[in-house]
DNA sequence: ATAGGTAATGCAACAGAAGTGCATTATTTT
DNA sequence: AAAATAATGCACTTCTGTTGCATTACCTAT
């Protein structure tokens, strides 16, 4: 099991130091994105910025990739296996709740080819939905 | 001029104050979406928080958008004409500039449809478009 | 016109997230 | 084991967004 961790690190080019293990354990383990405040709320005993500067690292290196859901506040969740975050073939719609406010990959859903005025050159693409998700949906 | 300000105010039934009006005709000489600390800076002697309550009001009443262009800072846009903010019709993608750091709007391109799982109620949605805008490219 | 009520404004202060600098600890290399 | 490099932890800062409260402006009814 940690061996796992160990290698998806090291082919990734990021040392396995127990905290980064620890995180990305964690981030294996929730199916939504966490976001900096998740994890220092689960992990009492480590420092805000040494998870800071962990996150920053595995977006870097592209183990996880940044989600911005609306809300303000920066969401990181595990990039699917031989993800590169390229635009046009790795980048998925991400639902936001407000209700529970859970925020989810789509990773099926891939973000539609948009087609941009003369000149402009795009990098980066976000697309996210804000509504009910499936669970709160049932609990209404 | 001024009167065409005020009837624009009255419309979305918001009392057309003196500060108001002179943020309604910065947004509309600006094509770029403004942020609170855009305002800020423009108007050096008015207060964040009146700024703040106007640009609150004004998405309220549907004079302007939010606009989250992943950036962190909330930036706001005049509505087009009739628009309700509503998804499906109205929504379109947002183009944020990495050099520039300028967010505009693509009125033309309306958000496309996205099909989600069942259970999901969707209330709104954001595509915004990161990378080189037509100006910028020019200059490199 | 004026008194009373409502809405808008300005000041102060706070909260939360993101980020930086630096000293300390751990890890690797020679 | 010593030196170099990388990771961690602490303190502090900045920026954005936000709220409470007192004051000012505005509107309405008498």
């Amino acid at each position: 099991m940690n061996l796992d961790l160990e290698k998806t690190l090291e082919k990734h080019n990021v040392k396995p130091t127990a905290m980064r293990l620890l995180v990305l354990q964690f981030l294996l383990t929730e199916k939504a994105a966490m976001s900096l405040t998740d994890l220092e709320n689960h992990f009492d005993r480590s420092d805000r910025t040494t998870l800071f500067r962990t996150l920053k690292t595995f977006a870097e290196k592209e183990i996880v990739h940044k989600i911005d859901d609306g809300t303000g506040v920066t969401k990181y969740a595990l990039c699917e296996e031989d993800c590169h975050c390229e635009i046009e073939t790795d980048l998925h719609v991400h639902f936001h709740c407000k209700i529970c406010n859970e925020t989810i990959c789509f990773p099926e859903n891939k973000i539609p080819y948009i087609n941009l005025p003369d000149g402009f050159i795009a990098d980066d693409v976000s697309l996210t939905v804000t509504g009910i998700c499936n669970k709160c949906n049932k609990s209404l």
